[in-house]
DNA sequence: TGCAAAATAGAACGATCGTTCGTTTTCAGC
DNA sequence: GCTGAAAACGAACGATCGTTCTATTTTGCA
């Protein structure tokens, strides 16, 4: 349907041509078949099936299947970036910009229609396969990481948090937040799983905030706790 | 190697037969291979390979590749039992217990050999696949959640944590722990990301204790953000 | 020790996989 | 509109998949 983004390196071509056109088609369709089936469950035939093109006129775009998950995986990149990151980054520093960060991964993760993060399932499909697509999911991912993680310190800078965060550390529960969303929602499709990320998150802030109140809980509503 | 359990079904035989005990080896061989390859990865060819048998002689066993993992997650989560949950649960009711139910997950999903955890790798594998394999999956993850959110309501109970403690949203907070664990340690392959996960679990402890010290906030090291 | 039953082997099946190759269709620039 | 180049097709390949069937071997018990 929609039409997003198309090929990526630089130098972008002024009127794209055929190929880049459909190869683009295809990496949409990609995208969408590997979110629901994994990197490792797409197939070039599906692919072709859902394209109706011819298997090998869908492979000859790619030459073979690792460059085709690598280019999936470097599409998906482009728009975590473009429905994430770039959005997010435009927002002031410190706080406000953390809150849209979180927010938007959030949403990226568990609301969206077609919403199997390729981070994360590619991370538990990769994890024990060395080779070319792992080196660039890993990558991304660590790219990813490490934006905010500069978040976190702009935060720290700011002001806005304790100077004395641990940043790495922060940026690992809040990374838990987010697979323990993307678990509960996609998998054992729990409802209000939103907005249990949402609260972890807000408790996290508030333990890492530089403005300590002392001794104040933030007792969300004091509910006692309700069995399943 | 070692032959660790056999027939689960309740009645034990006396004398195991031939059959089961060559199905034991079969799943034992099946459950390394699962934890490397994912759920998904298990193949009947791979498998009889291993255990220098025919193709047919595993398949025999199991009558179809989908009875053979949902035996694989069965004997999985006979294990899970033996070497997490029922050392645990002889810990004291409270903090103690729940201690011990972290630090063992902990290692079950991080630091054992054949370490990939199949409730991990298979909730991304069939989170968008149902079928009796995904039930089976679900049903044995929500019995470990549970069986935590028991524990947590204990140490409730039991005083060790605030009456108001939400047990499903620290629950929630835990388990995401555990993912960013075994995300960061099996796929990024980040160092040291075993004392993130226990830091993690003390602060959220800190946060639902009962005894809650005015303002005080467990500073760790107080050490200035580190960039990577 | 002999014999039925259980366990394993071996070959073959249809399907699907990624990939190659030669042909044909479609496109873009003059 | 023509022409060289790019793109798409269609058939076939070897491999592997889960599964079925029939033999053959091995086992446990009388």
């Amino acid at each position: 349907m929609t039409l997003q983004s198309e090929a990526s390196t630089a130098a972008a071509a002024k009127t794209l041509h055929k190929g880049q056109q459909t190869r683009a088609a295809i990496l949409d369709a990609a995208l969408a078949l590997a979110s629901h089936m994994g990197l490792e469950g797409l197939s070039i035939g599906a692919l072709a099936e859902v394209t109706q093109m011819s298997k090998s006129g869908v492979f000859a775009h790619f030459g073979s299947r690792e460059e085709l998950q690598i280019s999936v995986i470097r599409e998906y990149h482009a728009r975590f970036e473009e429905e994430v990151f770039f959005p997010a980054i435009r927002e002031a520093r410190g706080l406000p910009r953390l809150r849209a960060l979180f927010e938007r991964w959030v949403h990226r993760v568990s609301v969206e229609l077609d919403s199997g993060c390729i981070y994360i399932s590619g991370a538990v499909e990769f994890d024990d396969r060395p080779g070319p697509v792992r080196d660039a999911l890993a990558d991304m991912v660590r790219s990813w990481q490490a934006a905010l993680e500069r978040a976190i310190g702009i935060a720290v800078d700011v002001g806005d948090l304790a100077p004395d965060t641990d940043a790495l550390q922060m940026l690992f529960e809040i990374h838990g937040l987010i697979l323990a969303l993307h678990h509960d929602a996609r998998f054992l499709r729990n409802p209000g799983v939103l907005g249990r990320a949402r609260a972890g998150f807000e408790r996290t802030l508030a333990h890492y905030s530089a403005k300590q109140v002392a001794g104040a809980v933030v007792p969300t509503q004091p509910q006692r706790r309700n069995r399943r």
